[in-house]
DNA sequence: CATTATCGGGG
DNA sequence: GTGTACGATAATG
């Protein structure tokens, strides 16, 4: 059996935890009240003990707080202290009363999550097979011990989930008026739609409340252990569970359902089921033009699917003709968040075996984070109390540290041919295991022979915390790749999961340590480590130029190269050249080709590769609130530069759009924007158009709200902005303000791609002279 | 200049 | 819930 998830209950003066097992075909919660939520306290006053033990024990309302009081000894850096173990009952409790203690005692561990606590204590290993004793109480399975079983692996069950909502008007479906009008779902064994209004293709039941209890129902009997929804947490299950209390459906589903955070920061979480929302994940990991579903089908999956606009849904569900295509695009949603999920979610469940942290944080916490996860185990582990985090004062300060970077080489401008994308990550970790970089070996009195370029040595006498588990992740990782040497199928795929979840973790501890949340934080570290970074970095340049290629480009962890046509043949031989002169333990990949790219600045490029797919770095594209006319001139200029390499052509279509725009040859609803109304009316301090708006809309009679998509023009005038913005549905032919179209809309959109590239505003506003030296063309 | 507000994903 | 976002950009004041 394993263990795919756990919670606590605390009630009748214990904590108690529980555990979701899969056993074979069935799933069960086992019990475990033998463990207790804790605080150490060093006592820094005399009668620290005696005061501790008037606030736990006894607080105002005589209430019992603590279990028990234990002495105990604990390394805390190169120091080991006496320390008072303070046991409480509840995890709130140590919330209550944490302050209080700080007067008499340094405090440590006192914001540790109960689960996270526990898994770590216990040692409890996730989603590894364990044979488990038990006893029943009061009708109960309560642990009694586990060991690691050589029984074979689980798997879990996954399914997908998406809803379709009913919402007429502009801006997101209101879950207090809107119904849900379709749920799907997908699983390994095929996909379903429930509704209820005749369709086809789907199971229609009588009406919204009976739609959701039937889905229920097949959610019962399926019974997955994995949710997977894409933007789940801030959309379909807040949305499932709001419906529910107005229809009043009870269901375990939603009845524990519990939303944390507010707004676009939720997650949503179902006790004993593992909800994995796929779109922060895929955000981080993977680099696309846009997350929408779609596009990650299509750019990452490489498969299309139909697409109804979401401010059209109600239309088709209105007509019976249209509805059965309605059905059919969410069954594809469904399915392709069901395939999405086959691609991410064995690398969640291969990061959870790694840090043996529940699934659920570990598929939402940032790289830095499962870091920090792992680093407290091990500390644990080690006997040493774990740091506690930044205090907001040194928060702040933190965030106001800066250190050089990893800059390597300023971008060439331009436009370049033949870029071949080298890839450096692998080299912060061996810099930080070669150096020993650790906050325990930083700055020594004996070791003058290990000096980073920023003057800090690090002591090599013994191997630095860091530096000793990042050998063993590194260690790990090759014997998995040794091992899908001769691994097939199902078993090639878990190993590369595996690998790949040790590489984005080994990756990440360089950022950990300039990550000013970080419990061991360390400036010091972090700057050394790019600084020796830039010595090898800049050693592989020198190389290059040897071998006749150009280096556009350098950024922390990526090298671009250009080479005369596609010479693969030199790149590869350069690259061998390179890893034979790097120590073993690094190494220089190569990452793709492109045929061609256009770098801006530093941090700020695009490319395409052979296919025509571009890829931008740092030039966000599209934004709902941009005009139509901004996206277009912005995705053609794109495509002008890279696809022909063509500035001039791109330079002169904008010239073309600004002309356009002034003798109104644009379609006004390319000159619509459209923004979205946070907060209501009177809510607001500073009045944009879009607000300003919204009041001309409610003098009128229309439903404003929070959500609602304001749609405004710009007419000719003069002042601010928003004393000439009018509704969009109130445009009868007036003159409109195109120069804040050319000069606000247009210009923005792409000068950012051209300023740094030597053209300003005088070349892309046909009205102007141009400056620069292309002006010959015109 | 500083401050305030919006974007993303989802329908 | 022993915790919570962020980084970039545009308009107003």
């Amino acid at each position: 059996m394993i263990i795919f998830d756990c919670d606590y209950v605390a009630m009748n003066e214990t904590t108690t935890v529980r555990l979701f097992v899969k056993d074979g075909d069935e799933c069960r919660t086992i019990y475990d009240d033998s463990h207790s939520p804790y605080i150490y306290a060093f006592p820094k006053v005399d009668d620290a003990e005696k005061s501790i033990m008037d606030i736990v024990i006894v607080n105002k309302e005589s209430i019992v707080k603590a279990k028990e009081i234990e002495k105990v000894e604990r390394k805390y850096g190169k120091e080991r202290k006496k320390a008072l173990k303070i046991y409480l009952q509840y995890p709130f409790h140590v919330p209550e009363i944490r302050d209080e203690i700080a007067k008499y005692a340094d405090i440590f561990e006192y914001d540790i999550i109960y689960t996270r606590r526990y898994l770590m204590d216990k040692g409890m290993p996730l989603l590894s097979p364990l044979d488990m004793e038990t006893e029943t109480r009061d009708g109960k399975e309560y642990l009694l011990s586990f060991s690691p079983s050589k029984g074979k692996p689980e798997t879990l069950k996954v399914m997908s989930l998406d809803i379709e909502t009913y919402c007429e008007h502009s801006g997101m479906p209101d879950p207090k008026k809107n119904p849900i009008i379709m749920i799907s779902a997908a699983d390994s064994e095929g996909s379903h739609v429930f509704t209820w209004q005749e369709c086809p293709d789907s199971k229609v039941l009588k009406n919204e409340k009976a739609m959701i209890q039937s889905f229920f129902e097949f959610l019962d009997a399926s019974s997955p252990q994995i949710i997977v929804t894409y933007n789940g947490d801030n959309f379909d299950l807040p949305y499932i569970l709001k419906r529910c209390e107005i229809l009043a459906i009870s269901h375990r589903f939603v009845n524990d359902m519990k939303i944390k955070g507010r707004g676009n920061t939720n997650t949503a979480e179902i006790p004993g089921m593992v909800h994995i929302d796929l779109f922060p994940i895929v955000k981080k990991t993977v680099n696309i033009s846009r997350y929408k579903l779609e596009t990650v089908y299509k750019e990452y999956m490489g498969k299309d699917k139909k697409d109804i606009e979401g401010s059209q849904i109600w239309r088709y569900w209105d007509d019976p003709c249209l509805r059965g295509e309605l059905a059919c695009y969410s069954r594809e949603d469904a399915i392709a968040t069901y395939e999405i999920g086959e691609q991410f979610v064995p690398l969640e469940l291969e990061m959870t075996k790694i840090v043996d942290q529940r699934p659920f944080e570990v598929s939402r916490a940032s790289s830095s984070l499962l870091v920090e996860m792992l680093l407290m185990k091990r500390c644990q582990d080690n006997g040493e109390i774990i740091p506690n985090p930044p205090q907001s004062s040194v928060l702040a300060k933190r965030y106001g540290d800066t250190y050089e970077g990893a800059y390597v080489v300023e971008p060439i401008k331009g436009v370049h041919d033949n870029i071949f994308y080298f890839d450096f990550r692998s080299l912060y970790p061996s810099i930080i295991i070669e150096h020993n970089v650790d906050l325990s070996t930083l700055d020594c009195e004996c070791c003058k022979d290990n000096v980073a370029p920023t003057g800090h040595c690090f002591c090599k006498k013994t191997k630095g915390f860091i530096p000793a588990i990042l050998e063993e992740l590194l260690m790990e990782r090759m014997r998995i790749k040794d091992s899908m040497k001769s691994a097939s199928g199902m078993r090639y795929r878990s190993l590369y999961s595996q690998q790949w979840a040790l590489k984005i973790l080994a990756n990440s501890f360089y950022g950990y340590l300039g990550y000013p949340r970080s419990r061991w934080y360390s400036k010091e570290s972090a700057e050394s480590i790019t600084a020796w970074g830039r010595q090898y970095i800049n050693d592989v340049i020198e190389q290059a130029k040897g071998w006749g290629l150009e280096v556009v480009y350098g950024d922390t962890d990526s090298l671009f190269v250009k080479t005369e046509g596609k010479d693969l043949e030199k790149a590869n031989e350069f690259l061998k050249t390179i890893n034979d002169t790097l120590p073993e333990s690094m190494e220089l990949e190569m990452e793709g080709y492109y045929a061609r790219g256009v770098f801006v600045t530093k941090k700020k490029y695009a490319l395409i590769d052979e296919n025509g797919k571009i890829i931008t770095k740092g030039l966000e594209v599209v934004r709902r609130d941009w005009t139509g006319i901004a996206k277009k001139t912005q995705r053609v200029v794109l495509e002008r530069i890279l696809k022909d390499g063509d500035i001039e052509g791109a330079i002169k279509y904008v010239r073309g759009i600004t002309k356009d725009i002034r003798e109104g040859n644009v379609p006004i609803e390319d000159l619509v924007i459209d923004t979205q109304l946070t907060m209501s009316l009177s809510q607001y301090k500073t009045i944009g158009p879009h607000v300003q708006v919204a009041k001309a809309l409610k003098e009128r009679g229309e439903d404003v709200r929070v959500g609602t998509i304001v749609s405004y023009l710009v007419l000719k005038g003069t002042g601010r902005i928003r004393d000439k913005a009018i509704p969009a549905d109130e445009y009868k032919g007036e003159q409109l303000d195109t120069e804040y179209y050319v000069k606000n809309q247009v210009i923005p959109a792409v000068a950012r791609i051209l300023q740094p590239l030597g053209f300003g505003e005088e070349d892309l506003d046909n009205k102007q002279v141009p400056q620069s030296n292309l002006d010959k063309w015109f």
